[in-house]
RNA sequence: GGCCCAUUCGUCUAUCGGUUAGGACGCAAGAUUUUCAUUCUUGAAAGAGCAGUUCGAUUCUGCUAUGGGCUACCA
């Protein structure tokens, strides 16, 4: 029973699509890939009042920026549509009218309310086999009175009719089978009448299999109610071409307890959304602008719950295609690290091409005041080489090559104790001299000049050198000497040697 | 409370009955360097506990503990 793979991530559009989400679809895109398969983004808006505007398109633009690709959807069409819940009520309602007619479910017209007391007035209620004839539903009460009732236009919702004490057997990829007993399962919701749309769980089942899902690769928090999909499967009579469920461990909390938040990420300091989402009154930062490239965020939450098997830990985004199995899934939920993250981050920026970080570095730099039109582009791609391998995140290049930009206006004062001695600024003086007499100011002859004059007249070539570098560069760090004067030029280097002769004294 | 799932260094993980339990992040030390950083080397760091199966258990089983999830007319 060979069938074409596809697979579909199923967002309810909420809010922003959370980091954990974002490696489901991962896995399910991956999974796609490898088989030739379809993946399929299916909005899941059957929660008509938890609706938030704006949350598809940040779905969409978010697996957009971290490339991963959809076929079939909203956007893209296909031959299942339409792909958004809202749009397919005639669907659900055949369908509940089947469970219904061949008795399997039933009309119930207890309240939120009525609910809501009976649980407070009866310890761990439940509503099933045997609870459900002292209820008000279509089955305790007689036809004509139902019929009345619905004619009304009194609210009910569809329950499903669950037989007690059956076991039910969940196959999964990454658990194995899983039993559970039909009796702790409730007679859940299927359908509402009130806002004439369907829970998730019939929803989610009459789609999957009208759009011929092959496997149902999603969050732990499904497993629970996995038995209750395999019911509802079997009582449409699909049990033949029921998917393949793939229940994933949840992503958790870097420190406490619970799984990943929206909250820790404020609290923390460090997103837990792909890209920047904005509440009605908060602003949540995203990962795509605190600095992250797409492939590195795609490589580190690709591997939080699966790895290649080996110990490499850069794999792109075909190499986990290739690479990708349930059975190197682990079955326990993964903490978030950021300290982690940032290491991914970092090998990506220093891999990358220098020409492509100084594209990137360009409007850190606008934003910090420079003019970047005064700068060649093989001076920002020499800068950038020079200093890639000290940062995580583009906007660490300032931090990193400012100097290259702009002159120090204060001096480290640790440093300035340490290296600045009475008799600098008579050396600094001679320095500006022997700099003067430098034809070639790129930094291998340049450096030979200088270290031989240091040499020759005896100087502490630690002292001379830090006091060189506290006046072009403000303090004791940075990268080579002459690979600073070089870009910087002669005339700039001696007007800022001049500068800290006068300022530190 | 009930049900389900899980449990290897601080964190992410490798191991699919026999290993000095490996790697990575982070941390520490040393080397390198005219500075800081990089880089290199080294180090500290783990099988939750208790039974059982076995010649032999991190690996299989059970119990306990701990963690997580679910228990809605939310997904």
């Amino acid at each position: 029973m060979d069938r074409k793979v596809r697979v579909r991530f199923a967002p309810s559009p909420t809010g922003a699509l959370h980091i954990g989400g974002v490696r489901t679809a991962l896995y399910n895109y991956l999974f796609a890939r490898q088989n030739g398969g379809d993946m399929i983004l299916r909005i899941e808006d059957t929660d008509s009042t938890r609706f938030v505007p704006g949350a598809e398109e940040y779905i969409n633009e978010a697996l957009a920026w971290l490339g991963i690709g959809i076929d079939e959807g909203v956007r893209e069409g296909g031959n299942y549509g339409p792909y958004k819940q809202s749009e397919r009520r005639d669907i659900y309602r055949t369908h509940v009218k089947q469970l219904l007619d061949e008795g399997k479910a039933y009309i119930a017209f207890d309240t939120p309310e009525e609910l809501e007391a009976k649980r407070a007035e009866v310890q761990n209620f439940q509503y099933d086999a045997s609870t459900r004839m002292s209820m008000r539903n279509s089955l305790s009460m007689p036809a004509d009175e139902v019929k009345t009732l619905i004619d009304n236009g009194d609210k009910y919702v569809v329950r499903f009719k669950i037989e007690p004490d059956i076991n039910v057997e969940v196959d999964d990829l990454i658990r194995g089978k899983v039993v559970i007993n039909s009796s702790i399962l409730d007679d859940k919701v299927l359908y509402k009448s009130a806002d004439d749309l369907p829970t998730y769980h019939l929803a989610n089942i009459v789609d999957d299999h009208l759009m011929e899902v092959s496997h149902v690769i999603r969050g732990e928090e499904w497993l629970p109610s996995a038995p209750l999909h395999v019911l509802l499967y079997e009582a449409f009579g699909w049990k033949d071409t029921m998917p393949q469920f793939v229940h994933l461990p949840l992503l958790l909390k870097p420190t406490g307890k619970g799984k990943l938040s929206k909250r820790d990420g404020k609290k923390l300091g460090f997103p837990v959304f792909p890209m920047e989402w904005k509440d009605n009154e908060d602003v949540w930062a995203g990962f795509r602008e605190e600095g992250f490239l797409p492939e590195a965020v795609v490589n580190f939450v690709g591997l939080l719950g699966w790895n290649p098997g080996d110990d490499r830990e850069i794999l792109s985004m075909d190499d986990m295609i290739k690479e990708f199995s349930f059975e190197h899934c682990s079955k326990s939920g993964a903490r978030f690290n950021f300290e982690k993250a940032a290491w991914f981050n970092h090998e990506y920026l220093i891999n990358m091409p220098d020409e492509e970080l100084a594209e990137l570095y360009k409007p850190v730099l606008t934003e910090n005041g420079v003019d970047v039109t005064n700068y060649s582009d093989d001076f920002l791609t020499k800068t950038v080489s020079l200093v890639k391998g000290r940062i995580s995140f583009v906007k660490d290049l300032w931090e990193q090559s400012s100097f290259f930009f702009v002159a120090p206006e204060t001096y480290a004062e640790k440093d300035v104790k340490k290296r600045w001695k009475e008799d600098t600024p008579a050396i600094m003086n001679e320095l500006i001299d022997v700099l003067e007499g430098i034809e070639d100011f790129s930094s291998k002859p340049a450096e030979e000049v200088v270290i031989g004059w240091i040499t020759e007249k005896g100087y502490h070539m630690g002292n001379v050198m830090n006091a060189f570098r506290l006046t072009v560069v403000g303090e004791c760090k940075g990268p080579h000497m002459f690979d600073i004067t070089e870009l910087i030029g002669k005339e700039e280097t001696i007007k800022r040697i001049k500068t800290g002769i006068e300022k530190i004294g």
